[in-house]
DNA sequence: TATTGATACTACGACAGACGTAGCAACGTC
DNA sequence: GACGTTGCTACGTCTGTCGTAGTATCAATA
């Protein structure tokens, strides 16, 4: 299985974050496991890569977090909710996407070209 | 005109020259010329990254330089040749870049769907 | 009951690639 | 003779990724 290494994703994590906060909150641990099912297990970010992402994003206004720990017991989370400058800075990076798609395959020989 | 932050594209600025020597050696003036325009001006490499590149590869053995400086003049040129260990790696990334363009778009929205 | 594995996160430091700035040198042209 | 193009090097900074390690709770299992 071709497993994907962060450099090549790098600049897009941000993104995939942002993709799975836009229906509603969540948390490190679920969306490191979402990414892994989505991308059927390419690509596994890294917990120190996430959560520093998480930092740095809240730093920039993209989301916020609140506490969603269980009181009970004493099980610590933190949630993170999408906001609107994130929402706008997805959408602008996915049209970025599109642009960066095209250029990348100018280089790029298919199987059949090899 | 949008235009891409390399950061995007880190991970494949290596496999966009070796592209351009596929065919035959070349410089590094030549190949920012051709990169920006085999992208419609949307990405111009910079010159300290190209040439660091040129250096990085080298030492991989991805490619070999020769001099190609003209006697006459004086004028310095210094040309670069793939190899086969480069034509290889090229080969490895352009498979690895239909995972991870895969990978990506589960991520993200079309126009219509934002 | 002790250990392991999953959950959930933080801290710290290293590394690599990109890039800003600067400089040098030859040439053409205006 | 100043400027733009060609062609390249040196040096230092920054950012995102990631290795390593540590902390703490809970469930399962041996």
């Amino acid at each position: 299985m071709t497993q994907i290494s962060s450099d090549v994703i790098r600049g897009y994590n941000d993104t995939m974050i942002l993709y799975l906060l836009l229906d509603e909150p969540s948390y490190g641990y679920e969306i490191s496991k979402q990414i892994k099912a989505l991308s059927d297990e390419k690509y596994c970010i890294k917990e120190t890569t996430l959560y520093s992402a998480f930092t740095r994003m809240e730093k920039n206004g993209y989301i916020t977090s609140f506490d969603g720990s269980n009181p009970d017991t004493g099980k610590r989370r933190t949630y993170y909710r999408i906001t609107d400058a994130g929402r706008q800075y997805y959408q602008q990076k996915c049209l970025e996407w599109q642009v960066t798609k095209e250029v990348v395959e100018q280089f790029i020989k298919k199987e059949g070209e090899l």
